[in-house]
This record gives structure tokens, C-alpha cells and sequence, in this order.
DNA sequence: GTCTATAGCACGATAGAC
DNA sequence: GTCTATCGTGCTATAGAC
């Protein structure tokens, strides 16, 4: 089935396209099927409904990007540690995918209950605790001051998601990002002599 | 006109309150007009057309709440100027009405271009200039250690505009907000052990 | 300033031919 | 798997009576 998932594909990127601008309520299944170059009847032949083909898009937010296997290993290096995970952050920011991705994320957020639950648990969480588990072994080894890892993981994050939401508003007007570009890695400067021993 | 107020009030809380739960596009001129208790034809009495009434509603949201006219002599007191920001940015967190109108900002910030620019130049750099005001003082003062005072302020602010967010998210489910609340103030003393001389 | 009535359009979805 | 045709509904907005 090559051809069908072809044509699944781009109701994909279409839907996510116009909800990215849009919203959900926006982006109408005519539009949808204008843009892949189909008739709206023929999206229900790979879609069940509207709703189906958001939550396939509301699944592909939440493949999680940061993910460290040797975790322990790269914790031990303290600061680079920091920076590599920011240096990944910022790559995700500036991703044409998945900046289209986090704005219908933060589109939807508020409307849609399912979403809200998948942010607080995945998308919230899961940096969370990587993170936190970093810091615990940067806390053991002395390289930076004791505190709650979990609380200092998300001062850690908070700062990056700040920064990521405000790069997105500034692209969607075509606006520069240039001076804002550079914040990520600032933060971690700014971090690291804040917990630093 | 008293009544003629009221009625437009009517329509601008009903507005708000459907914006916040489905959106710009969900919240239509019938809906509002049932919320009210008139037809949607009356509305036309009120407001020129449906944008006029989001106009109305987003300048509501960017009435700056935080303003020390004494910041000078506030600031020299370092932590506790801190503190007392906090302890007012986390009062309009839990504020009914602020809380409504800072969901409406987020649902149709992606989608309104005169949104994002009132948030970007009134909502992140008023605060931003503000904070900053007092860091630099608190920097010539010795209080802290030195920087970039608006890059500092940053620091300070993303944290606290994320737990609001997250607030914002768990009490549309009516979710416990009590392990978040706390937060606020921890982030103060993070912060301030973080920079302190 | 409210009502009824209605215009004109876009929406999601289905039936049935090819 | 795509098309044409169509249904029923909801939408913003206006005209005109009261």
C-alpha cells in the first residue's frame, strides 16, 4: 500500500499546516483536501472523521526527542552535559517540522483535554526527570549546589520553553530571531554559575 | 446609559468566557447572544461585528498589573522586592477573571498577529523592563552578583510565567493546584540564592 | 435596543457512480 | 480511492417591525 499511505501522508502535513496557522476549528476538512489537491469525500477514505486525523497529529507531538542513554555517563561532565541538551533544545526550536508541531501544541492546549494531559505528563515530565536525575548525579559528585533536583530541573527548563515559544511567535511573522538565538545558550552559562560549587 | 453598558458588559463576559473554553472561532455570535439572553441581531447594536468584540477583549488583557511606582526605594531592599512581586504576580495567577482573560491570550496567540505583537512589546518586555530597573540596582547596591540586567530578568520571569501556564492548564480540568502553588515562592528563593553575593 | 425573518455562505459528513 | 451531488446544520450579518 504504498500509494495510500502516500496520500495519508499529505492529509498529515496539510491538516497540520493549516491548524499550525488556523487552529483546529480553522483548518476545515474542504481546506484540507484543497491543499493535498483531493476532494473532501476522499479524506474519509483514509480518516474517519476530523477528530481522527487530530489525534494522530496530537501523537506525533509527543515523541519525545530527549532521550540519553548514557545518561549517567554524560551527567558526570557537569556543564556540557547542560549544554548538550540545550544545544538539542534549540535544534528542536528551529526544527520546520517540529516547530509546527509545538505551535499546534500550544494552540490546542487550552481546548483539548487530551492534549493538556499528554503536555503535563509527557511533555512536562519526561525533560523533568531526565534532567532531574542528572542534577541528582552533578549533586553527588559535588559539582553543584544540594537542592530538590526536580525544582531545579524545571528552573533549569522553564527558561528554554520561554525562549522556544517566544522564537515561534517571532517566526510565524517572519520576524529575526537572531538576538533571541543566542539566549539558549546564555541560559546555560547563567545556570551553571547560579548552581555551580 | 446605564442599560446600553451593562448589555455590552453582558456580551464582553459571556465573550470571554467562550473564548477561553473553545476559542476565538468556537465562540460564536449565537452562543454569546444565548449566554446573554437576547438574539444574536442585538449584538449588532453593541459591537460593529465579532471581531470588535475580541478587539475590546484582548485590550483587557495588556492593563498591566504590575507597577511600583516607587520601584527605586523598593528595590534597595533586594529579596523582598522580589518576593512582593511574586507574591502579586501569583494573586493574578489565581485570579478568576485574569485567568480567564490569560487563557484567551494564549488560545489566539498564534492566531492573531496584533495578539503576538501586544505580548511580545507590552506582556514580556514591561515586566522584563521593570525587573531589570531593579536588578540594576540591586547589581550597584552589591546585592547581587553582576550581568545583563534584562537578560537576568528573563530568568527570573520564564520560570514564573510557566508555573502560571501550568496553573492555568490544571484548573480548566479542576485539577489540585496545591503542590504547584508553592512554587512561586520557592522560585524566589532559587533565584535569589542564585544570584545573591 | 430588542425582536423576527432571512440571506448567503461554509461546515462535516454520506450516498453512490466510476 | 477518487469523483459528483447533496443533505442538514451552524455561521456572520442585515432588513425592517415594534
Amino acid at each position: 500500500m504504498p500509494k495510500q499511505k502516500n496520500t495519508k501522508q499529505k492529509i498529515l502535513e496539510a491538516a497540520i499546516d493549516l491548524i499550525a496557522k488556523n487552529g483546529y476549528r480553522g483548518a476545515s476538512v474542504r481546506k484540507i483536501a484543497a491543499e493535498v489537491g483531493i476532494r473532501e469525500s476522499a479524506i474519509y477514505n483514509h480518516f474517519k472523521n476530523k477528530e481522527e486525523i487530530l489525534k494522530e497529529i496530537i501523537s506525533q507531538i509527543f515523541t519525545t526527542p530527549f532521550e540519553f542513554n548514557d545518561l549517567e555517563e554524560r551527567a558526570k561532565k557537569g556543564k556540557s552535559f547542560l549544554h548538550q541538551f540545550v544545544v538539542a533544545y534549540k535544534l528542536v526550536s528551529f526544527d520546520k517540522k517540529m516547530e509546527k508541531l509545538f505551535r499546534v501544541m500550544m494552540i490546542e492546549l487550552f481546548q483539548n483535554e487530551d492534549l493538556r494531559e499528554s503536555f503535563l505528563e509527557e511533555f512536562h515530565q519526561k525533560d523533568i526527570q531526565q534532567i532531574s536525575k542528572a542534577l541528582f548525579i552533578m549533586m553527588q559528585d559535588g559539582l553543584i549546589r544540594s537542592a530538590d533536583p526536580m525544582f531545579m530541573a524545571q528552573e533549569f527548563l522553564s527558561p528554554l520553553f520561554y525562549i522556544r515559544l517566544r522564537v515561534s511567535l517571532l517566526r510565524i511573522d517572519e520576524k529575526s530571531t537572531a538576538p533571541i538565538a543566542t539566549q539558549f545558550e546564555k541560559h546555560v552559562d547563567f545556570f551553571w554559575e547560579s548552581v555551580a560549587v
